[in-house]
RNA sequence: GCCCAAGUGGUGGAACUGGUAGACGCGCUGGACUCAAAAUCCAGUACCGAAAGGUGUGUCGGUUCGAUUCCGACCUUGGGCACCA
């Protein structure tokens, strides 16, 4: 037999698959569903190693759910909108959309090329009107469900891209796409209110049991909900202001009352003193020219104003202006207890005020506990403290509470990290917001019949700011109240809010309305999403965040839209460096001995560690190469073998050219092997070679079933080798059974290479497809074994082994395991103490 | 600084609820086939030791008949958050 060709037979298999209508997900079935969905693609213009990955993951699920009978959703789309378009654009001066259609066109090709069982009939990309105009009327009801708002507010300007960011959106103080240090400024903006689903959010984060542990912490974390008292202090000008705290049972420790600098009573005070104005000036700057220098000391300025104490009407706290205290969380003020904040106790120290311990840990003598430089937060009693004094911490806290709620000045409530989602974007490749603005009526939602708001054929990029906003043209319009001139909103919706809701557009792609209730109903939740880490808080909140928000519209019956998610590693791949320090790139190197070597010149080059795969450290393979030369079937398995799926995997020749032999011995088995069963005849031989192969047949359906189910794509693999190694050392044995374990080898392998598995399957003489096969079930008598080997220890050192029937009694055992010579030679003479026998397991003597 | 995860041969990794550490792949070594090469097949491959045996899952301790697995401390790496009161 010829040697498998991959490029000729994948090509006809596609096509076959194609021609049938395998994949074309059924709107109505009997069977149980399965929505299997990996994040959607950028479509930047071809496919890199981790989207091979992360496809083919998803692939080997949704055709290995198929194969099991499951009506199988898996579908695949575009998250289409975003600034590479624009700046494609501007530097090649082609239109974005083109730009962004074409780069869909030629993706789709190579993902096809994966052999990815996709239903294409429900493609689509998110700047397509049909998306967008669904999402504008989403944002409508969102907006007259009250779940939308608009604010001025101090937001996150990134200076390059020339738009706002979310919060979530600038990572350590830089934006997330562009890296630049994000600015402040003082705008006005769309914003969903995402803080209202705080506690929801935080809740159904319990019932993701199939999510990984360490994205729900990281959620939470970032939700980052805290109980505590919000309280007021009446000022020596007779104001109130607003505090909240975490710590009431400290306020006896207090020493001072912070404003932060951007609250507006320090702002007010701040035009009648100059030297406020400069210090809060001052505090502006640091703040963001240099996030990193985020160690900045504790400074303040004291206001001259007092606070007087909630219990004590003589006791009066300076009030100062903090540059410590953020104006976003709480209420913008705190009051400072040193003895018991490490913040508090750095600025006492610089200004000189006073420190006072109010918790002791247990057991010290409140006298001789003395703070010295670091501030004790653990638990404890109160002292110092009048009527708390002798409470544990805890119990004050209540007291506290309970007093000032009594008094009515303050109120328990719970304050989160979360900040409300900006959405508002100042770039013209995105959904329009559908809002109108009108000198006499204010903010006017255009109007359903209106709708969708279309982005304009052309869009000028030689303007400067907002294309959109400098479209007088597209810009003006007659407001759908009064009739009088008003214009658009030129901002667009964040990308991030495309694809907070694509998972339920896929259930019914052409519906009418945003969603189809009786398809989500049908299809929702996501039963296997999968995706980057890199995910983890932005895309994976938001989706959240919109599905409740629908949920509580009526517009879908799940509140959580993933009920499994899977978070894959990267693909990286050793990096290269020339004499003179410049990146290499992997296909100018070639490998002897361990060394590399410039193809050209021959001249030496350093082998780096392996990082991620990147065009700049030009340490990145292109799959289409690697079909070029094996195949989608060798990539397919190389990124299924050996790296368990969440970690990073590394690319490497060697290991490819591994998966394009295993590929190659498949195909000989299964076209080579002489003397086969005809297809289907029942295996009936009792003879021991036989039976061997057959108790290793039926061993790797159930270990491969298994690991399939878990995920654990690299112990399947490993699986599928094992039992390739026991039809090639097996002895001559049935024909029938020899037949029965080559074809549990080509079904087993057929949800991670499925070519391979169309070609083997029709070389053992079957028409139907393996692609309409169904999953093999094992039997389960044939795994049970009659005999077992248990281990023999001596005082846990393992000395030799047994062999005993299965379940045979403990006595047998003991007796067997002190009759071994390693055994009797280690005891020495000595008589046992004890022995125990774990059936079936191990045998322990202890000497 | 706080929170989380992970450290196993030359290498990627395996080991169910504490029970034979190193499955399977890559690499390497030897052999077969060949005029030769490729491809393929067979055997071997944790370390020390001629062997008996000993030592081994980041380090140090603990619990246990028995620990990669459980507990404590520490080291290293990776990730998240970072003046959140």
């Amino acid at each position: 037999m010829a040697r498998y060709n991959a490029k000729d037979s994948e090509k006809r298999w596609q096509a076959e698959w194609d021609v049938r209508g395998l994949f074309r997900t059924p709107p109505h079935s009997e069977a149980p569903k399965c929505y299997v969905l990996e994040m959607f693609p950028y479509p930047s213009g071809r496919i890199h190693m981790g989207h091979a990955r992360n496809y083919t993951m998803g692939d080997v699920i949704a055709r290995f759910r198929r194969a099991q009978g499951y009506n199988v959703l898996h579908p695949m789309g575009w998250d289409a909108f975003g600034l590479p378009a624009e700046n494609a654009a501007r530097d090649k001066g082609v239109s974005p959309r083109d730009w962004t259609y074409e780069n869909i066109a030629h993706m789709r090709e190579q993902l096809k090329m994966m052999g990815l069982s996709i239903d294409w009939s429900r493609e689509f990309a998110t700047c397509d009107v049909g998306y967008y105009h669904q999402q504008q009327k989403l944002f409508l009801e969102f907006y007259k469900a009250g779940f939308v708002h608009r604010q001025e507010a101090d937001v996150n300007w990134d200076p390059v891209d020339m738009t706002v960011l979310a919060n979530e959106q600038v990572i350590d103080g830089r934006g997330w796409r562009s890296g630049a240090v994000v600015e402040r400024r003082k705008l006005s903006q769309w914003f969903f209110r995402i803080t209202q689903f705080a506690d929801e959010l935080l809740a159904g984060l319990d019932t993701l049991d199939r999510w990984p542990e360490k994205v729900r912490l990281m959620q939470k974390n970032w939700i980052g909900r805290s109980e505590g008292l919000r309280f007021q202090f009446t000022l020596s000008d007779g104001e109130k202001l607003d505090v909240f705290t975490t710590r009431p049972d400290t306020l006896f420790g207090a020493s001072f009352v912070a404003l932060s600098p951007e609250h507006p009573l320090a702002q007010e005070m701040a035009k009648k003193d100059e030297n406020l104005a400069a210090f809060i000036a001052e505090c502006r700057h640091v703040g963001t020219a240099e996030a990193d220098i985020e160690k900045a000391e504790k400074k303040g300025y004291d206001t001259g104003l007092k606070a007087i104490h909630p219990f004590d009407e003589n006791w009066a706290l300076p009030v100062m202006v903090a540059n410590f205290v953020l104006m976003g969380y709480g209420t913008g003020a705190i009051f400072g207890c040193p003895a018991h904040d490490q913040r508090d106790l750095d600025f006492a120290r610089k200004y000189s005020l006073p420190v006072t311990a109010v918790v002791v840990p247990e057991g010290i003598d409140p006298k001789t506990f003395d703070v010295g430089a670091e501030a004790y937060t653990g638990p404890g009693r109160l002292a110092n403290s009048r009527f708390l004094d002798g409470m544990s911490a805890d119990d004050a806290k209540a007291e506290v509470a309970r007093r000032l709620e009594a008094a009515g000045v303050g109120e328990r409530t719970v304050n989160y990290r979360l900040r409300d989602w900006l959405v508002s974007r100042q770039r013209p490749w995105g959904c329009p917001i559908p809002m109108i603005h009108c000198a006499k009526c204010g903010v006017v939602p255009v109007p359903e019949d209106q709708l969708p708001v279309k982005l304009p054929e052309k869009i000028n990029f030689a303007v400067k700011g907002n294309p959109l906003d400098a479209d007088v043209g597209w810009k003006t319009t007659t407001c759908p109240t009064c009739g009088g001139a008003a214009t658009r909103d030129t901002d667009t919706l964040d990308t991030f809010v495309d694809s907070s809701w694509y998972f339920a557009r896929f259930a019914a792609p052409h519906a009418a309305e945003p969603v189809d209730k009786a398809a989500t109903d049908y299809w929702l939740p996501v039963d296997q999403y999968i995706g980057g880490i890199e995910h983890a808080i932005l895309h994976l909140l938001y989706a959240r965040y919109i599905t409740r928000a629908m949920h509580k519209l009526g517009m879908v019956e799940v509140a959580e839209p993933f009920a499994g998610l899977f978070t894959q590693g990267m693909v990286c791949h050793e990096t290269y460096k020339d004499a003179k320090g410049d990146w290499v790139s992997p296909d100018e190197v070639t490998k002897e001995g361990g060394k590399a070597f410039r193809t050209a010149d021959h001249a030496e080059i350093t082998i780096g560690p392996s990082e991620k795969m990147s065009k700049s450290k030009k340490n990145v393979i292109a799959p289409e190469a690697i079909i070029a030369d094996y195949g989608a079937d060798t990539i397919r398995w190389f990124m299924l073998s050996d790296t368990p799926p969440e970690r990073d995997i590394e690319w490497t020749d060697a290991g490819a050219e591994g998966c394009w032999r295993f590929v190659q011995r498949v195909w000989r088995l299964a076209s080579e092997s002489e003397g086969l069963a005809a297809p289907g005849t029942p295996v009936t031989a009792t003879d021991e070679a036989s039976l061997n192969l057959r108790r290793a047949t039926h061993r790797a359906i159930a270990a491969v079933t298994e690991n399939l189910e878990a995920l654990r794509f690299n112990n399947a693999v490993a699986q599928v080798y094992t039992l390739a190694n026991a039809i090639g050392v097996a002895e001559k044995c049935d024909a029938a059974a020899r037949r029965e374990a080559i074809e549990a080898l080509v079904l087993l392998c057929a949800p991670m290479m499925p070519h391979l598995a169309e070609e083997c399957w029709r070389a053992l003489g079957h028409d139907r497809l393996v692609a309409e096969t169904p999953w093999l079930k094992y039997d389960a008598a044939l795994i049970q074994t009659d005999s077992v080997t248990l281990a023999v220890q001596v005082n846990g050192k393992r000395r030799g082994e047994i062999t005993m029937p299965k379940d045979s009694d403990g006595k047998a055992a003991e007796s067997a395991a002190l009759a071994l010579d390693g055994v009797i030679r280690a005891l020495d003479g000595k008589a046992p103490k004890k022995v125990i026998v774990v059936p079936n397991r191990i045998v322990n003597v202890v000497a």
